[in-house]
DNA sequence: CCGCCTCGAGTTCT
DNA sequence: CTCGAGGCGG
């Protein structure tokens, strides 16, 4: 990016960047995400540190969020209410300790840590005389904010009185949060009187208390946490933050349960660990931890700048939402020669890792998405997992992006690319396909779902291309007549390498017939329906015998429509198919019969398997319960029984819940099992 | 013919 | 996990 470029760029960012902070601050626009705003805040600043030229002491970014509305009285706050610097991760923190370390100088021994959770809320000001609450206010712009008093005194953990002994002027600072249960509960409702929903809880929790009628906050049920005074008249010697805190219960003010001092940074890191595995099941929303500089003698020494102080900082755990730029759109040929677009970007942290690829899925999806190369787009990652392409911010287009277009040659042969007619349909299949059988692309996509298949696990996607441009192998059936040679004669493979390959292969030669025919990878037939035609037929033979012969027995059976039947029927009417299957055969593998579905104590019923087991794999309870005359399926409906939820279980659980479908613990899964 | 379920295929990172 | 498409019942 040269100067010019990078100019526009922060012009762009600073203009989208500042429709967002008002649409979000000012307008209560609850479906704006502050990850968004996050990710571009920080590339903004990136940009700055390399061009400090384009430095504007006016700019957004250099105000505090939080124009005041109008509706509300504005109060001036007699401390100012600071925001925090962030900090994404250990090096980040090590850097914070090391700019205090030398600002302390000598006086560094004495220096300890405390942590508490940072509650995703709305940040308010408490003020207590004579012990009783008098005036409550939002942070505004940290010198101004709005008056809320009346919301505040219906949420029932802010205390009206405090415990005595109480100093006869109090100012505390906390945070209104809402829990996450409320917040469903409230989005419920919201969906069944069309109203907009809640992102978040910090949203929620801000709408709620700038609501003008405090009966419509106090609906909402929120709650405090207190987690600083800024104004003490009482003569009591509070001379660290934990202090602070333990003065806080006391007056009867609910904290931080988790708080801790910590000696050093590598128990603040304990912290910021144990807390993570908590968080997902904490009541509140919570977006990271903050560390404060117990010792309020340093922290004075320490000062702030700007508008954050230097002895606190936010360990902000990773965003679920991020902004990248898509540097180009590739495009992939899979087994069945689809093509599919892949977004590259630059690598992006995204909920706990970077991210450097999306799937597009089509050019559907594309066009929906109004995407272009050079956009700059919003990612996250669909079950905490993979990547995904949200969202597209076209306002921060300069016009040079250029639009994606589907290739009219296969970018691997170069055939020509078209789309398919859909089976019994006027209609044409969504994505396009390189028609080309010879492909290499294909071949290869097929060889590594063959090798998958027959379950050949030391045999990856690189050796099999390796192999295969070596000349060692031309079609999948050469597999099985590789020799320890063949292999150790290559460059960087060794005896052992060598070895293990070839036992590998030699162990799996036999095979299950409903296996094998998954790995032949006939259109339509994938591992479910494979297992099915194994099932009504046993051996290949027959399944051969009736593909050429009688068809409609094909037909009679269950989940087989006539798109399956006649791409089955024509794969075995094909000479270079039965061709290939007795290659295989002649190389050594053998298809094993398959028994007839035994009837079972889980017959007729459908089993998901979600997060991790820690008796079995989950390979080995999918085996256990075909077994036992049960199915497993993919995806949660109501017609699921049970979804058996191991360790880390993803999103399949919360469907499962929702739609009232029985979960099972390992332990009662392994019960039904004996 | 439509709407629900499934299945198939392609996909990411540690 | 997601999207498209096949199977099937209403």
């Amino acid at each position: 990016m040269n100067e010019t470029e990078a100019f526009n760029r922060i012009k762009k960012l600073r203009s989208e960047i500042a429709r967002l902070r008002k649409a979000y601050h000012v307008e209560n626009a609850p479906n704006v995400t502050d990850e968004v705003y996050d990710s571009l805040t920080r590339e903004l600043k990136e940009l700055l540190k390399k061009y400090p030229k384009f430095e504007d002491k006016n700019a957004g970014e250099n105000r505090v969020a939080g124009k005041p509305l109008d509706k509300f009285v504005k109060v001036k706050h007699q401390t100012r209410m600071l925001s925090l610097n962030d900090v994404f991760n250990e090096e980040e923190l090590a850097d914070w300790e090391k700019r205090i370390n030398k600002l302390l100088g000598n006086q560094s021994s004495r220096l300890n840590y405390f942590c508490e959770v940072k509650f995703d809320g709305l940040a308010v000001s408490l003020i207590y005389e004579k012990g009783k609450f008098v005036r409550g206010a939002t942070r505004g712009d940290g010198f101004i904010g709005e008056d809320i008093t009346q919301n505040l005194k219906t949420i029932n953990s802010i205390p009206l009185v405090l415990n005595f002994p109480y100093p006869e002027y109090l100012e505390v600072r906390g945070e209104a949060v809402m829990s996450k249960k409320t917040l469903e509960k409230l989005n419920l409702l919201n969906t069944k009187e069309g109203k907009i929903l809640f992102a978040n809880t910090r949203n929620a929790a801000a709408g709620s208390l700038r609501q003008l009628d405090p009966k419509l906050s106090a609906e909402r049920k929120l709650d405090f946490f207190a987690y600083d005074i800024a104004e003490n008249s009482s003569d009591k010697d509070l001379l660290r933050h934990s202090e602070k805190h333990k003065y806080l219960k006391s007056l009867g003010f609910p904290v931080d349960a988790h708080d801790a001092v910590c000696k050093n940074l590598k128990e603040v890191l304990g912290f910021v660990k144990k807390f993570e595995k908590i968080r997902p099941n904490f009541p509140y929303g919570t977006d990271g931890v903050v560390v404060s500089v117990d010792d309020l003698g340093l922290q004075d020494i320490l000062g702030v700048v700007g508008k954050a102080p230097r002895y606190m900082a936010a360990f902000k755990y990773p965003a679920e939402k991020a902004t990248t730029v898509v540097k180009d759109v590739k495009i992939n040929v899979g087994r069945t020669g689809v093509l599919t677009p892949l977004a590259i970007f630059e690598p992006t942290l995204v909920a706990g890792s970077t991210v450097s690829k999306a799937t597009l899925h089509n050019m559907d999806q594309i066009e929906r998405l109004d995407l272009r190369i050079g956009d700059t787009v919003v990612i996250e990652k669909a079950g905490d997992v993979i990547p995904k392409v949200v969202e597209v911010l076209t306002r921060l287009r300069t016009g040079k992006e250029k639009k994606v277009k589907m290739p009219e040659d296969c970018p691997v042969c170069g055939s020509r690319v078209e789309k398919q007619k859909i089976a019994e349909k006027k209609e044409e299949s969504v994505a396009y396909y390189c028609m080309n059988p010879k492909c290499a692309a294909k071949n290869e996509r097929y060889l590594e779902h063959f090798v998958a298949a027959f379950e050949i696990y030391e045999l990856g996607p690189k050796i099999l291309r390796r192999f295969k441009d070596e000349g060692l192998i031309t079609d999948a059936a050469d597999i099985f007549a590789l020799e320890k040679n063949d292999i150790e004669n290559l460059e960087r493979f060794g005896e052992k390498s060598a070895e293990n390959i070839v036992a590998e292969i030699k162990n799996k030669k036999h095979i299950s017939l409903g296996k094998f025919l998954w790995a032949l990878g006939i259109l339509h037939v994938g591992e479910e329906t494979a297992r099915d035609l194994a099932m009504h037929f046993g051996t290949l033979e027959k399944l051969i015998s009736a593909a050429q012969g009688n068809i409609s027995e094909i037909d009679s059976i269950e989940n087989i429509g006539p798109a399956v039947l006649k791409s089955v029927s024509t794969f075995f009417n094909d000479k270079n198919n039965l061709k290939f299957i007795e290659k295989l055969k002649k190389n050594g593998v053998i298809v094993e019969k398959t028994e007839k579905r035994k009837a079972g104590k889980f017959t007729g019923l459908n089993f998901i398997l979600t997060g991790t087991l820690s008796a079995m794999s989950r390979e080995i309870a999918k085996e256990k319960i075909l077994a036992l005359g049960g199915k497993v399926v993919s995806s949660v409906s109501k017609n699921t029984s049970y979804v058996v939820a191991g360790e880390e279980s993803g999103s399949k659980l919360t469907t499962a819940q929702k739609l009232g479908v029985k979960v099972l613990t390992e332990k009662e899964f392994l019960n039904l099992l004996s």
